[in-house]
Parts: structure tokens; sequence; C-alpha cells
DNA sequence: CTGTATCCTCTAAGATACTG
DNA sequence: CAGTATCTTAGAGGATACAG
């Protein structure tokens, strides 16, 4: 049996997809782009809060994402959940070793931001000033 | 006139999420999660390319994918591109020290990601494991 | 208080075909 | 070779209502 050459091209694209979705750089951009993971980690940051702390602190997640996140977190071992069972329920929740560490990671990456994303908005404005005015 | 507490919180999550946007961090984050940019700048690393090299070095991405991510990091001031005009057309793209500054801050990424995900995988398999086992 | 279940919207990413 | 123009689709994110 043979191949075109479209064939052959696809089933690169596919390998390559394929190991692409085990890089774990890759892996972990996807985790920490989730909109609402940073937020809640540096929430976190200074010590452990309950979900409707949270919610206070981060007015713009919805309960559903909070909590998807949450769960998200939890389940990678970055945030771990604490509940206390009352009435009403209260839970807990808590970076792990490995979420301070990241948490680490993530400061590194704010502090990049801060010191270039000036640059790069202005950056964009000469891009599209100049688009706008030669045309194209 | 007066507002509802609706009114209020929708108000308060509005303002919130329109900080969010000008949040450099934020920002920093919605560019490099776009899925071909670290690709495509660890192919720069090492020195210009062109755009049928970058093809061939990133397999995975489609041609308008490359082209769109290339034009968002020229416009970011990530990466230069060089057309020079001959038949056919040739184009190189480099990055800007700005792009080797973030490219950097990618390699501190991958590094942690190297170093750490095994342990969030892991961590992900416990959790559905236990998940299954004890029902809910 | 903490969380689940639906339903809906919007857009990033991809497939395809065409042009200078 | 490099790039643009459409069309489609999958899924992240959100609004709302309900439940233990």
């Amino acid at each position: 049996m043979t191949f075109t050459a479209e064939q052959k091209r696809l089933a690169a694209q596919e390998a390559y997809n394929g190991g692409l979705a085990h890089c774990p750089a890759r892996q972990l951009l996807e985790t920490i782009s989730s909109k609402w993971v940073t937020l809640v980690m540096l929430a976190l940051a200074d010590g452990p809060q309950r979900h409707s702390e949270l919610r206070r602190q981060i007015p713009g997640a919805s309960q559903k994402m909070l909590t998807s996140t949450l769960r998200a977190l939890e389940r990678d071992g970055l945030v771990s959940r604490l509940v206390t069972v009352s009435v009403p329920v209260r839970t807990d929740y808590e970076l792990t070793p490995r979420g301070h560490s990241l948490l680490g990671v993530l400061i590194g990456l704010k502090d990049w931001a801060e010191e270039n994303m000036d640059g790069v908005a202005h950056a964009r404005m000469e891009y599209d000033r100049h688009r706008l005015e030669f045309g194209e």
C-alpha cells in the first residue's frame, strides 16, 4: 500500500500533535491560561481562603467558573480542599507545596509582564498606525 | 436614581473585568497561550528562519495559523519580519531583543513544567481514580 | 454556604481554496 | 514561496435556576 503526499503530511501532523499533547510545557500553558487560575492562585498566596472569600476577592468569576477552576487545580495537586461538615458547610482552599512552587513561576511571568507589556502595547499601536497610514 | 443589588454586582463585575483586560500579566498570558507562539519562538531561538523553514519545523501548524501567530508576534514587537522582494518572494523572521527576553521567561516555564508535570499527571490519575472508586 | 445541572454564546483554531 | 479569504467546528466561558 502506498500513500499520497497529502496523506503523509496529515500523518506527520497527527503524530506531531499527538506529541504536542504530551509536551509538559504545553500542558502547563493549557493549565495556567485558563482564565481564572492565576487569579485564584494569587488570591491563595497569603494563606487558605474559603470559597465565599474567593468569590469576594475575584468578583469577575462566575460561581461555576470559580468552582471549576478550583476543581481543576485540586485535580492537578496544586490546591487542596478541606471540607468541614457543618450547617452550613464550610470549605477551605489552600495552595499545596507544588502550588506554591508554581506560584513562584507565575510571579516571574507577572514581573516580566509588568516590565514589558507597556512596550508591547506601544509596539501594537505603532504597528496598527502604520497599517492604517500605508493602507494594505 | 437608585440601583438594585443585582445592578451593583454587575457593575462591579464589569469594572473588574475591564481592569483585568488591562492587567499586564493577563495580557501576557493571552499572548503566550495562543497555541503556536511558544513553538514559533522556540524555533526562532537559534536564529532567523524563513516562513517555509518554520512550516517544516512546526508541521502541526496550518499555514493560516502560522501566518497569523507570526503576525501577532510581529505586532507585539517580539518578532521582526524581513521581506526580500524577488521571485519567488523570500521572508525571514527573527526574534527581536524583547522577543529574546520573553523567550528566557518561557524557558523558565518549560523547566518548571519538565520538573513538575509528571507529578501533576500523577495527581490527576489519583484524583480520577478516587472519583471512580468512591462514586460521587 | 457550597456546589451541580442546563442552556447559550462567542471565538480560537482548523480545512480549503485561491492570488501575486 | 508567502499570504489572504471563507466557512466550519469544538469547546471555554458565562447566565440562570436549582439542591444538599
